[in-house]
DNA sequence: ATGGCTTTAAAATAAAGA
């Protein structure tokens, strides 16, 4: 069973570059985010006509995640965080689909920092932790999968000093992330790629992609009871490359049924 | 170099991203 995630920088934009993913990968969950669009835009039928159902939490102009499940309906358990009831983003959904948990994530850039967005942005992943903290709690086989916007060690980056001053790789970015890997969830990709060395983002700018400038961002962070049927993790790189392409490239994980 | 792209929203620029 392969759970994949794509932050795909606006659906309207990328629709046929997703179909074909979609197609051609063919997970059995796929979240999405940065959809960007209302609920209303969100493109239902054409993942329909191709065997996929789908709940979604959009928002105009930005933010915005889907999860889409291969022949079935998932069946929705949370959409937003507890914790800040002034919080109007739409960065989290979560769902049972085939008798896994699936909670997908756009976590906050944080940028500038230091400033609003960057407390924001640790507020957030708090929030997050004691949501994961509750799913631990029902010893469920879970993965909280999606574009976490932290380079969690500086072997997850082309080049440190470049992003030195960046929100993604703060200490307190840092930090807060491997409280999660210490609270018992395993980051699958990181795993299995003991060495660094894999990026799931590069810039637009600068030839970022032709340098293969880039670092690792989207992450699978799994429960033990899901740790324990995992086979495989990778990263779906060729399609960066592709026309009109997101600047992340898809991420997944394959566990047993 | 507070940017060198790209998307959305909406009508020319502005916000946001990472």
């Amino acid at each position: 069973m392969r759970i994949s995630s794509f932050n795909i920088n606006g659906i309207k934009a990328r629709l046929p570059r997703l179909l074909e993913w979609l197609e051609e990968t063919r997970p059995a969950v796929a979240c999405l985010q940065e959809i960007k669009t209302q609920d209303e835009g969100f493109p239902a039928a054409d993942f329909e006509a191709i065997g996929y159902k789908a709940i979604w939490h959009g928002q105009k102009g930005f933010n915005g995640v889907a999860i889409l499940a291969d022949g079935e309906m998932p069946r929705e358990v949370r959409r937003g965080l507890a914790g800040d009831s002034g919080d109007e983003h739409s960065r989290y959904l979560e769902a049972d689909v085939r008798g896994v948990r699936v909670a997908c994530i756009y976590l906050p850039n944080g940028n500038p920092q230091p400033g609003p967005k960057f407390d924001y942005k640790l507020r957030w992943m708090e929030r997050l932790r004691a949501r994961m903290a509750e799913i631990s709690a029902e010893e469920v086989p879970a993965v909280v999968i999606g574009d976490y916007n932290v380079i969690p060690e500086d072997k997850d980056i082309w080049s440190p000093k470049a992003m030195a001053d960046d929100a993604l790789m703060q200490p307190e970015s840092r930090d807060a992330f491997a409280r999660l890997i210490g609270d018992g969830w395993t980051d699958a990709i990181g795993l299995l790629n003991p060495r660094g060395g894999v990026w799931t983002y590069w810039d637009y700018q600068a030839g970022a992609w032709q340098r293969d400038h880039g670092f690792r961002i989207d992450h699978a962070l799994l429960s033990p009871e899901l740790a324990d049927r995992l086979v495989a993790a990778g990263v779906d790189k060729t399609f960066r490359g592709r026309e009109k392409a997101s600047d992340h490239a898809p991420v997944w994980i394959e566990v047993r049924d």
